[in-house]
DNA sequence: GTCTATATAGAGATAGAC
DNA sequence: GTCTATCTCTATATAGAC
């Protein structure tokens, strides 16, 4: 057991690969990151890499694993709150006031990635197919611009983690989501919930 | 000059291989799209592509270059307005009504292959270095936050692009980017201009 | 302008020693 | 668990005929 000494210590190797490689495909993308890259920066071969997975597609799948259980997590918590007004409001909030600096990461690197990830892991796993669910609990389906609101609220700390500066951190991007989700959902624009 | 039918009739080899290729990496990504796919696409073989480009980056920058220099004239724009209360709204408001199925479709090309991009056209052509004089117009350095409402606020489009389910159409997603940029831009939060 | 054929490089993945 | 060595495939790009 190679216990590490640094930002990673106490990480097992498959952590550390997993970490090396939401960097590498964040900032270079998944195709643009060779499997000898992610080697490289937890300090080994290419080839010890297929010792913890069975290929590069199932790193992509481990690393997106994480956020989607989050987001059904969250469906089912709204799903199980008896509707009131103000609702979508509060779920909203709640998702994005429980960001943390791993779901930035992950936000990010589900942007970067997106082709990669629709190719590779076909659906279930992919942040859009998370949303379904939730947006489902607050809209209709015949109004297409009060669902594509809707879908705005959920996504409010992804599209402000993407309009972020690189040195923007944590607490700028969830304020300015928070902000975000108040302007849509004033008591007047929230029909339906 | 093999004049083509159908849907790009009319059209130069140069202009069908640049509208293949948007189409491709939208899709695919930029890596997961080769020359020869673009080729087969057109009815050419991929050396027949490099008559036209010098090298496939060659053919991402002159995707990239049409979107920049609208933001330019934007930013031209709104420079020589004189500075007024409402001119935020205003400006965001002149960019996304003005927005096009071409414009759509740029945006989409940006947000697929953001890793791609900053690797090959390294930085004046690309989307965020476009925004950056526009929120300068608007926003001292000093507040973070309001920084990055304003950049939320020109990224309205973009923002409800990609929230956009693939089947929502242009005017749907107009009329919810316009929804963002009012709901950001109420008179309350309208501070700096 | 477009083709066929090919040079060259790098990728993911496997075999087998240690 | 990790290494070295290597297989195999596919990519971009070029050379030269037509």
């Amino acid at each position: 057991m190679p216990k590490r000494s640094g930002p990673n210590a106490g990480a097992t190797t498959r952590e550390a690969v997993l970490e090396a490689a939401r960097r590498l495909f964040t900032q270079r993308g998944y195709d643009g990151t060779s499997m000898r890259d992610i080697a490289g920066e937890v300090g080994l071969t290419n080839a010890a890499l297929y010792y913890h997975f069975p290929g590069k597609d199932s790193i992509l799948a481990a690393l997106s694993r994480t956020r989607r259980d989050e987001l059904d997590a969250l469906a089912r918590w709204a799903q199980a709150q008896e509707s009131r007004p103000g609702l979508l409001r509060e779920t909203a909030l709640r998702w994005v006031d429980g960001a943390t600096r791993e779901r930035l990461e992950g936000m990010r690197l589900a942007q970067a990635i997106l082709p990669a990830l629709a190719r590779a892991v076909p659906d279930e796993a992919s942040v859009p197919g998370g949303f379904e669910t939730l947006v489902g609990l607050f809209t209709d389906a015949d109004d297409p611009v009060d669902r594509l609101r809707i879908r705005l609220v959920f996504d409010a700390f992804g599209c402000a983690s993407q309009a972020a500066e690189p040195d923007d951190d944590l607490d700028t991007i969830i304020a300015a989501a928070r902000l975000l989700v108040l302007a849509l959902t004033e008591p007047g624009a929230d029909r339906t919930s």
